[in-house]
DNA sequence: ATGAAAGCGCTAACAG
DNA sequence: CTGTTAGCGCTTTCAT
């Protein structure tokens, strides 16, 4: 007995005495129906503790009123956070959201995107670094990057990254730094907090000091290869711009072990600004990015293609060109 | 042309001159097929690019090979990461995650709870605090809860807490504690870390002391009410356990704006050991829960739960049993 | 070894 | 206002 199935619309309408397509109404507060009969279907439902089984009407080509949402891991709090936000935006328009850690494979993300597919879920919202997946070109659907330039035809929503490298940059140098370092996850033109970092120390007529250590570099090495970077730099560098709070933790235990008092003899800003980040380290300077609402615009522009392309079609029109990026600001952490 | 929508099964069927079902067949490769007609099909297929309708699939009473996972919010990094881990263990099954974050709302939850069976997913693993909702009682669905009693008729997986309640206070002792104090998050007879640390205390004779801040109490309240539990403790406290890091995280703080040396002249310690908060506070010495284990086991039993299901029909067998608690790893901080 | 046809549970014309 | 009738894309007897 605890086997039965699920009740159906059928068991609805029959228990009602009505047909299939007034119970269906009813549901769907469609078109003029009887009090009398809205109120015994109503019956009904609550007696057989009918659910509408979503998969059926999903199937009927409406919507799975789901968003795939794919993220490195959500294990690491900036890319929880963003997924929780992404969640708490969607809740209120009717959307779930079916989580995909790509755990920063290239072949995990591309069997994600057919499953995607698959599942026929509304839309993408598609977090992290910038990898290039030539899959992307070919989803025909509602797409969205966070912070991660894909193509000039996907919007991508992000914040202020340059401005942040500059905002860091000049904090250290405010606060006394002859000479500070970047500490990032990958050099070159597209990171734009380096380039934020580049553009002041040139300004001030600094030779800047670059060391990388890969994003998705496993736990067990990442605390020696970060070691390393740090005892490579130049003597004279006396702070470190890190791109991630994480990496900026690990800068500041390097700090401690060298004997190096953070901030008198040496400091330290880190960015992301995250809520588990700021709890654990409350001091810890740093870059916060606006979560929620680079989460809540990432939905907005989704939201858009979708009700565009129940339209008129093409979900890529330049009409959702990428947004402008949203503002950043500075935590300053009291002791350091 | 970009928005044609995506080939059907019969599109394959007719590319290949073949029938539906024979395509239906190849795709589960069941039922003996001349090899002929498998590579005509599968030269459709990638012809198309033609991707199975998973909805479709579903309707037909199979299975969604989806699971509902049920966290308060993957945003703290406890549930972020065991979101990823139980994604991770689901993955090599052939099943993704539709993430819930509870929000501590019970109503939320409820809702979720109602979206869930609606989707039609094949199981619920449902993480987060011993709130109790009744509803889930009614839940005819393979269910697993992690770290988290509802009943004793669904299998909880979880680690051994009073066993980590009871590490965390000895080490504490060990260290020259004299008199440790509990902040928790909420007291009673089910908090098993709770009554671990009360044990220790009792075999040595001491009064404990207990202070709590809820859960779910938000961000901007938080640090006031930890800081005020933390200066209502009797003046011979000389040490915390606190069950969970982030808010060792506080009292660290807290001990730094009152001037009490860590460890010197004040002991913390904290509960959880996730891999962000070791980045984070590499020294905060930590109960480690087993976060992988923990999500395979309830992978596990939530998957033998399924396949029982499929076959005899009640999936809330007592052979599900909840399974013995998962070891806990006291991590010691090197600095504190 | 392959095909025809009947649903899965629901929505949406089209009648009445 | 309400019921009849087709499908949505796929799986699965049952024929052939």
């Amino acid at each position: 007995m605890s086997a039965r199935r699920e009740p159906t619309l059928a068991d609805v309408a029959r228990v009602a005495g009505v047909s299939l397509t007034t119970v269906s109404r009813v549901l769907n507060n469609r078109g003029y129906l009887s009090q009398e009969v809205k109120d015994r279907v109503a019956e009904a439902i609550t007696e057989l503790n009918y659910r509408p089984n979503q998969v059926a009407r999903a199937l009927h080509g409406k919507s799975t009123h789901t968003i795939g949402v794919i993220v490195p891991t959500v294990a690491l709090p900036f890319f929880g956070e963003m997924a929780a936000e992404i969640e708490n935006a969607l809740t209120d328009h009717g959307y779930r959201i079916l989580v995909c850690n790509s755990m920063g494979r290239a072949e995990r993300e591309r069997e994600y995107l057919d499953l995607l597919v698959s599942h026929r879920v509304d839309g993408i919202i598609s977090g992290g670094h910038n990898e290039n997946l030539s899959e992307y070109g070919t989803v025909r659907m509602p797409l969205v990057t966070v912070d991660r330039l894909l193509s000039p035809r996907i919007p991508n929503v992000c914040c202020d990254n340059e401005k942040g490298g500059r905002l860091a940059t000049r904090h250290l140098r405010t606060r006394g730094a002859h000479r500070p370092a970047l500490l990032t996850s990958r050099s070159g033109p597209h990171n734009r907090r380096e380039a934020g970092y580049l553009a002041v120390l040139h300004d001030a007529g600094i030779e800047p000091v670059v060391r990388t250590v890969d994003f998705h570099t496993p736990d067990p090495e990442r605390a020696g290869l970060t070691e390393a970077a740090l005892d490579s730099m130049p003597a004279d560098v006396d702070a470190v711009f890190a791109t991630d709070d994480l990496t900026a933790a690990a800068v500041l235990e390097w700090a401690r072990a060298r004997g190096r008092r953070v901030p008198e003899d040496f400091k330290v800003v880190g960015f992301d600004g995250t809520s588990a980040v700021r709890r654990a380290l409350p001091n810890l300077t740093t870059i916060q990015q606006p979560i929620a609402d680079l989460a809540a615009q990432a939905v907005d522009v989704l939201l858009r293609q979708i009700s565009a392309s129940r339209e008129s079609g093409d979900p890529h029109s330049p009409e959702f060109a990428a947004p402008a990026p949203l503002p950043v600001k500075l935590l300053v952490g009291v002791t350091s």
